[in-house]
DNA sequence: CAAGCGTGGCT
DNA sequence: TAGCCAAGCTT
């Protein structure tokens, strides 16, 4: 059992046909057309969505799912829905409205997004790729998706739903490997449609197939619109072959601790005393850890008067 | 570059 | 049930 496109080395394929003949209609059609009929009916889909609903979703939708951040999205939009908007308030506020997100850290980002982009750009927000990306908290995936779905701009948006799509359809094994290589994002690029808007389709297209129907645990792989031409399909569907790809334990861990002191912070009215912190966590020496680092990352202040707040 | 960073639903 | 997993970024 041979893996025939392994490659990680410095054998790349690179096509030595016109753009528009190349593997990138073999499937691209079949996703465009599967998309137009599936897609779900997503708010920051919707064709009146903004620049800053695009980018706040996909803030949002960093390692959480779809279905935890509708109605925080929905709450943030009604509240703040300009980037100055947000950009007026206190860094706690967005902390607060962040919610049980996860990764409040988001929250943080966002805001100083929304100053930056009030400041830099005139309350708008950029439309190029290297502008986004110096943007706190945007990295090149959130870059090219809000350039791309909110600009309809061409850019390969290679998330975890499209590097498992093309792992599978393309180089026949289930899981993408650890750390995205500098192979994918050629093959990503390779399949992108010469014609921006059609990109931008694609791009959506790739990730709503990996989410609704290529997904990690039980691929739905009756419902596909390629599976005659899924490699993987194709090879029997092999397991995925080397070391398990994850284990983030929780429970007892910092991060649950900083979750805990955090909550106490968000769904108090102002500031608290340090004994209401300290009921949360029972190990003081973890505890402390925890506070001291929520501090360092400007998620907790710690008043004057020894109490504790959402930062300013 | 591997580790750290929340939370909750699903199997 | 206990992992696995979810539109990543930063250091």
């Amino acid at each position: 059992m041979h893996s025939a496109d392994r490659n990680e080395g410095t054998t790349r394929r690179v096509p030595q046909w016109p753009r528009a003949m190349n593997l990138n209609s073999l499937y691209t059609a079949p996703i465009l057309a599967w998309y137009e009929a599936n897609a779900r009916d997503l708010p920051w889909r919707a064709p009146d969505a903004t620049p800053w609903g695009v980018l706040v979703s996909e803030i949002m939708l960093q390692q959480t799912p779809v279905s935890r951040v509708l109605p925080v999205w929905d709450a943030w939009m009604a509240r703040w829905p300009t980037p100055a908007a947000l950009a007026a308030e206190p860094s706690g506020e967005a902390v607060r409205a962040w919610g049980r997100l996860g990764y409040p850290r988001r929250a943080l980002r966002l805001h100083e997004s929304a100053r930056a982009i009030t400041e830099r750009h005139g309350g708008e927000v950029p439309s190029s790729h290297a502008d986004l990306l110096a943007l706190p908290g945007i990295g090149a995936y959130t870059a090219a998706a809000v350039a791309s779905f909110a600009f309809r701009q061409r850019h390969a948006v290679l998330d975890t739903n499209v590097r498992r799509v093309l792992a599978r359809l393309v180089s026949g094994v289930e899981y993408p490997p650890k750390s995205q290589t500098r192979a994918e994002v050629e093959l990503a690029e390779s399949l992108l449609p010469p014609d921006p808007p059609t990109a931008a389709r694609w791009a959506v297209a790739a990730m709503e197939l990996g989410a609704l129907v290529c997904t990690a645990r039980t691929p739905r792989c009756v419902d596909c619109p390629v599976l005659d031409k899924c490699a993987w399909h194709a090879a029997g569907r092999p397991a995925h072959d080397g070391p398990p790809r994850r284990g983030q334990t929780y429970a007892g861990t910092d991060r649950q601790c900083r979750g805990r002191i955090l909550a106490v912070l968000r769904d108090a009215e102002g500031p608290v005393e340090k004994p209401a912190l300290d009921v949360v966590w029972s190990d003081a020496v973890q505890r402390e850890r925890a506070l001291d680092a929520l501090i360092a990352d400007g998620l907790v202040d710690p008043l004057d008067d020894g109490r504790y707040a959402l930062p300013h």
